[in-house]
DNA sequence: TTCTAGTTGCAAATGATTTGCATTTAGTAT
DNA sequence: ATACTAAATGCAAATCATTTGCAACTAGAA
């Protein structure tokens, strides 16, 4: 079955990153790719079922996938944390009004960065960028 | 005096702003303006004279100021809120190991976001973006 | 000079995140 | 299978950043 594939590469992903495999850190990655946009920690809080998960174990589950770079945290310019799975690169469009979140991929952000490397003198590599764009979504902007 | 046009462009900043013009205010434009590098609550805070300025003032001047569009927040991935003069429009790069910070200009992203835009089905306009590198500085990379 | 809305400082509240510690458990070694 | 140990968990309490309530104080308009 599908479902249990899912569970068998979880705790692939698990042993991979040298953290043991319990119900706690299972469940969160079956939260955060239940949909693939991104989510606060409350957001996933809320998401196991009542008293299910100690709140303290989720911030350390949280903090130690992000040390392990299965999730990463995502700026949403809300005043609140936002991790997703670290899966495939990509940017985010948001809806500053709604908060809707939409997904593109972009090749050419490499040029940029060439160019801008070519302007500061302390810097000669780049490990990672941010590009993210916020704007009115169409449905929002209908209104 | 420069000292003293520095002053009163501050001045003209706050009038414009529709805030009114007190001490608070000034010491933390004056703040902001000394180095150009993004800073946190806590640095600005530190920069005060003992006592000076209330901790909540501080707060609240830089809530009113972001609000008013004098400052902005930045994202430098550190799990603290920075603030920058709303001057010109640049962006950073960011030491992930030193947190120095340099800034370059980049005429080019609009392209980027037309083809962004091209991808996603929900979104038709952006008004605003983040761009910003993280890697590591010359001077910690010599280490 | 007077008046008033806007601003400030202090104390206390709130909310998010972290820490300490005793108990439990996954995965390894026997 | 069993025993062992480091890692992981849950609970209570601490910590840290930020916000709120309120009384006292001003900047700037009248």
């Amino acid at each position: 079955m599908k479902e249990n594939k899912i569970q068998i590469n979880f705790k692939k992903i698990l042993n991979n990153a040298g953290l043991k495999n319990t119900l706690p850190r299972l469940t969160v990655l079956k939260i955060l790719s239940e949909t693939k946009h991104p989510k606060t920690t409350k957001d996933i809080f809320n998401k196991l079922k009542k008293n299910d998960i100690d709140l303290v174990t989720l911030y350390r589950t949280l903090s130690s996938f992000e040390e392990k770079k299965i999730i990463k945290r995502v700026d949403l310019q809300k005043d609140a944390v936002y991790y997703e799975l670290n899966t495939d690169h990509h940017h985010h469009i948001i809806c500053t009004n709604c908060d809707k979140v939409a997904d593109f991929v972009d090749e050419n952000h490499e040029k940029l960065i060439t160019k801008a490397l070519a302007q500061v003198k302390n810097f000669k590599s780049i490990t990672s960028h941010s590009f993210d764009l916020f704007g009115i979504c169409n449905s929002c902007s209908a209104k």
